[in-house]
DNA sequence: TGTACATCAGTGAACGCGCGTTCACTGATGTAC
DNA sequence: TGTACATCAGTGAACGCGCGTTCACTGATGTAC
C-alpha cells in the first residue's frame, strides 16, 4: 500500500471544500474543474479518480449544511447548537446575520445555489430537499404551537430566512439589503414566538395565550 | 426608409420575450445567443444590431416584472390589479399560486434568477432591486399598520413570497413543494392582515387592535 | 403602373477561447528482503 | 540500515465541442421617377 489509508479521504475532503467555496461564489456553470482542483492544490487530471463527473461533486457539495455535524461553526462569531432548545432562534439569527450575508464562500447552498438546483438533476434536488427539511426540523422543535400549524410556521420561517438572504444578496444597495435582512429576522423571530423586542409586546400577549 | 418604423421595435420585443422564456428556464449561462435568436425566428448574427452584449439583454429581461403595466396577466387564470386596494393579497396569492410555480417560462425573474443576479453586474442588481422595491411598494399600501413596521412587514411578505417559491422550485417532491407554497401563502396573508382562514382568529383580534 | 435603386435588416461562416473529459505517463510512497 | 520494487496518486497534453462575438455579404423593402 504505497500511500497511507487516510490520504485519499483527506484529499477528497479538500476537493469538496474547494468546490463548495467556488460554487458558492460563482455558481455551478462558472466554475471549472481546473479551478476546483487548483483550489485543492492539485491539477485537473486527478479529478476523475475522485468523482465520476462535475455533477456528482455538485450533489455532494449541496448536502453539507444542517446535516453536517461540523455545521455549527460556519460563520465567524456565529455559533449554533443544533441540540439546544434555543436552536430555533439561534438558527434564524445566524442565518440572517451580517456574517452569513458577507461570507459568500461559506454560505448555505440554499442561498447561493437554488436557481442552479432548480435546473439541475433530480439527485441535486434531493440533496437540496434534505438540507431544507433538516433546517425545518431544527426550527420546528423550538417553535411555539403544535401539530400542523407548528410545522407550517417552521416552514415559513425557513423560507423567510432563505428568501430574505437570497434577495438581500441580489440587491444593489447595501443599506436596502441590511434593512431587508433585519426586517426578515424580526418577523421570523416573531413568527417563532422568540422575539424579545419590537413587534413583540403587542403580539406575544396574544400568541402565548 | 426601407423598413416600416415599427419593424425594429417589434423584433426587439420578440428577442426580449424569447430571452425571458429561455433565461427563466435555463439560467443565464445555459442559454446561447443562437437559442435566443432562434426563439425569435432569427439567426445568431443579427443579435448585435439590437443589443451590445448578452449581459445588456439580461439586464433588460430582469426589469420586466411589476414595473411593466402588462404584468397583470402573467399566469393563466391569475390576475392582479396593481391599482386596486386589494393588490396586496392578490399579489401574494398570485405569486405563490400553482400557476406561477408551474409556469417557469413566465416566472418572475426574482424566483428564477436571483443566484445569477448575485454573481452579475451592478446593472443587473439595480434592475433586480427595482423589481423588488416595486413589489414591496405594491404590498405596503395594503398592509395593515403604519410607518416603519408596516414597511417591514411588506418587505418580509415579499421575501416570503420569493423565498417560498425559490425553495419550492428546488425541492425534489411535488407534495413537499405544494405544502411549503401553501404554508407560505397562509403565513404571508396573515402577516398582511388579509387572512380569512386558519391562523387568523386568534391573531387578528390582537393585531387589529 | 412599372422599374431601378439606395437602404439596411438579417445571414452564416469564421475567430479565438475555455470547458469537461480522457489517457498514457511520471514519480512519490511504503514494503519486502 | 539500505536497496529494489510494486503500487497507484497525480500530471498535463490532447480531444471534441459549443460559446460570444465579428464581419463581409445577401436580399427584402419602400421610394423616386
Amino acid at each position: 500500500m504505497p500511500y497511507p489509508r487516510e490520504h485519499r479521504p483527506q484529499i477528497r475532503t479538500k476537493i469538496v471544500a474547494s468546490a463548495r467555496r467556488l460554487f458558492n461564489r460563482h455558481g455551478f456553470d462558472n466554475v471549472s474543474i481546473d479551478q476546483i482542483m487548483c483550489g485543492a492544490g492539485l491539477t485537473r487530471g486527478g479529478f476523475y479518480s475522485y468523482f465520476r463527473s462535475k455533477s456528482d461533486l455538485y450533489t455532494e457539495v449541496l448536502g453539507c449544511f444542517f446535516t453536517d455535524p461540523e455545521w455549527k461553526n460556519c460563520w465567524e462569531g456565529v455559533k449554533v447548537d443544533l441540540a439546544s432548545q434555543q436552536a430555533g432562534p439561534q438558527v434564524v439569527r445566524a442565518y440572517l446575520s451580517q456574517q452569513h450575508f458577507e461570507d459568500v464562500e461559506n454560505s448555505c447552498p440554499m442561498v447561493a445555489l437554488p436557481g442552479d438546483v432548480t435546473r439541475s438533476s433530480e439527485q441535486a434536488k434531493k440533496a437540496f430537499e434534505t438540507v431544507f427539511l433538516a433546517m425545518v426540523n431544527v426550527l420546528t422543535s423550538s417553535v411555539e404551537g403544535r401539530g400542523r400549524s407548528r410545522r407550517n410556521k417552521a416552514e415559513a420561517i425557513a423560507a423567510l430566512c432563505v428568501g430574505g438572504m437570497v434577495v438581500a444578496r441580489a440587491l444593489a444597495h447595501r443599506e436596502v439589503a441590511d434593512q431587508l435582512r433585519n426586517g426578515c429576522m424580526a418577523v421570523a423571530l416573531e413568527l417563532g414566538g422568540w422575539s424579545t423586542k419590537k413587534f413583540t409586546r403587542r403580539h406575544s400577549a396574544a400568541t402565548q395565550k
